[in-house]
RNA sequence: ACGCCAAUAGUCUAGCGGUAGGACUUCAGCCUUCCAAGCUGGGAACCCGGGUUCAAAUCCCGGUUGGCGUACCA
């Protein structure tokens, strides 16, 4: 494999720039673990910050808790989480069938192996000659396949404890607290934003799957019987979105179906509002951060791919490099959770509707993956010329750093005049960044790629006659205007609020 | 997890039994009145552990990390 995947190039900058590197890299890494750098830190608290102000702080019924990431043993018993996955499993090496271990030896010894570890299992399989139950192939070692990461709470090790492997669990458990706070009238919608574990037997793929990423999730609880009253479904019914329907991947597909939200729920290709609201904000958000409409949509998950917990997921899939992936997952987690949750915890999940109606809330869970969101934006908007440089086409939404200040010299006094402008901008709230070194063309290429959105640059008419000049990262061009009206022209540039050109014209 | 392949400065790479060379980046300085290629100088590397050998970055074994394939992915 000679050829350099697009992802490599994408990983080289990542490296090289300081957005994002191996965890522990000087003792040889562990796998599955990124940490973010000075960029990627920006960046990715600016992803965060545009769900949370279009998912959490615009809506009036919804609020953001922040939970432990590590829980005790009942947990995940409850919610399924253990059962699972928690038994040591045994593959064919032939017909690749998986069987549980202790099952399989019982079946030929007649005697209990539960609780054995694997090398136990592994020894009492070798000893006994036990071969595949369907085929006779050889066994290959007995696995655990709990993805889950253990450990002992308390210095005697009185419970075990899992680190989470998804953020949803936290608000379950809250249930009760969550609902008096929101004063148990539905339907309301609790928010968290971290880290999940999974013990991932291998990961692969850079951010894509790691074994510790974060979520940014909403567990949004509602009355089954008035799912399609969701109370703000009016302000994205016209919202058109992108759907891939079972049909559609039966009979294979090459487009995805556009829908408005509302003739989407309409004609039955989306179950309910609830649904449909969050696959039309999900769309405006990845729109707005750079991923191009096309790019990306919404796949009717077969039932045999949907999580133990949903009855049906419509998962957010971004064209990448790498193939088709999930990016974001929309689960219909149903009452599953509560009603496992209240029975495990001998507690009551129902809340009585104003008409006296017990209700256990269905929930909705929009789950999106800040590391495969980020990951999805550097794919989107590399860039790349015949000559061989690259840069990033970010928005000013998602920049890591947004305006960069240069002295075209730094002699009579450009310098100084330059850092005073830099430290304005920041000052007015600007990821503003420096740079007085070497000549003008090689600063304007680094900043292009970080994908630094605009920069300013101050010459001898800036000592003259008070003007800079800003560069257009995406176009090259240049307007030159008074230093005065700067901070008011990059904030009108970044919302969008003036075109480059028009600026052009008024100067 | 299994199989095959790989691992040299920040990045990309040359060397493949006698302790490392380049390019780009970076830093200091010179030059420079707007788009990375000028000049001088300086930093900076053989993934980890064991073995073979007079001598290991180089050969062998194990581990780690990464790629590909298969598997897994609640």
């Amino acid at each position: 494999m000679s050829e350099e995947r697009f992802m490599d190039k994408i990983i080289e900058v990542c490296l090289r720039r300081g957005f994002v590197s191996p965890t522990a890299e000087i003792y040889g890494g562990a796998g599955g673990f990124y940490d973010y750098g000075p960029l990627g830190t920006l960046m990715r608290q600016k992803i965060i910050d545009l769900w949370r102000q279009s998912f959490v702080l615009d809506e009036d019924d919804i609020y953001e808790i922040t939970g432990s990431t590590l829980l005790p043993e009942a947990v995940f018993k409850a919610s399924g989480h253990l059962d699972s996955f928690d038994d040591p499993l045994v593959q064919c090496e032939k017909c690749k069938s998986m069987f549980k271990a202790d099952e399989v030896i019982k079946g030929v010894t007649g005697k209990s192996a539960e609780g054995l570890s694997l090398e136990e299992l592994d020894k009492l399989i070798a000893d006994n000659n036990i071969n595949c139950p369907s085929c006779e192939g050889t066994l290959a070692k007995t696995r655990d396949f709990n993805l889950m990461f253990k450990t002992e709470i308390g210095s005697t090790g009185g419970i075990n404890g899992y680190l989470r492997p998804e953020t949803a669990q936290n608000i379950f458990i809250n249930f009760k607290r969550l609902a008096n706070f929101m004063r148990n009238k539905l339907p309301f919608g609790v928010a968290q934003m971290g880290s999940s574990f999974r013990n991932e037997i291998s990961p692969r793929n850079f951010l894509i799957r790691g074994r510790e990423f974060e979520q940014m999730e909403i567990e949004m609880f509602y009355d089954q019987d008035k799912e399609n009253e969701h109370p703000r479904f009016h302000e994205v019914a016209d919202i058109e979105i992108n759907l891939v329907t079972r049909e559609m991947q039966e009979k294979g597909w090459k487009e995805p179906l556009k829908l408005t939200t509302e003739a989407a729920v309409d004609e039955g290709v989306i179950p309910n509002q609830y649904l449909a609201y969050y696959l039309a904000l999900e769309t405006e958000m990845l729109k707005a951060i750079g991923i191009p409409e096309d790019d990306f949509w919404f796949r009717h998950m077969q039932d045999h791919e949907a999580p133990h917990y949903s009855a049906g997921n419509f998962d957010l899939e971004a064209d990448l490099s790498l193939g088709h992936m999930e990016i974001v997952g929309n689960a219909l987690r149903t009452d599953y959770d509560l009603q496992k949750h209240a029975k495990a915890s001998k507690s009551t999940f129902e809340l009585t509707m104003p008409d006296g109606k017990k209700v256990v809330p269905h929930v909705f869970e929009p789950s999106l993956g800040v590391g495969r969101i980020f990951y999805t934006v550097l794919e989107k908007c590399y860039r790349e010329d015949e000559r061989g440089w690259t840069w990033f086409q970010f928005p000013p939404t998602v920049a890591p750093l947004e305006v960069a200040v240069f002295p075209l010299m730094k002699k009579d006094g450009l310098a100084e005049l330059a850092q005073e402008i830099h430290n304005e901008l920041k000052d007015a709230g600007y990821l503003s960044f420096y740079d007085g070194s070497g000549k003008i063309g090689k600063r304007y290429a680094r900043a292009d790629e970080i994908g630094i959105p605009y920069c300013v640059t101050v010459d001898y008419d800036s000592i003259k006659e008070f003007s800079v000049t800003i560069r257009d990262r995406d176009t090259m061009k240049q307007i030159k205007l008074p230093i005065e009206d700067l901070e008011i022209a990059i904030g009108e540039l970044m919302d969008g609020e003036a075109d480059f050109e028009e600026f052009n014209q008024e100067s």
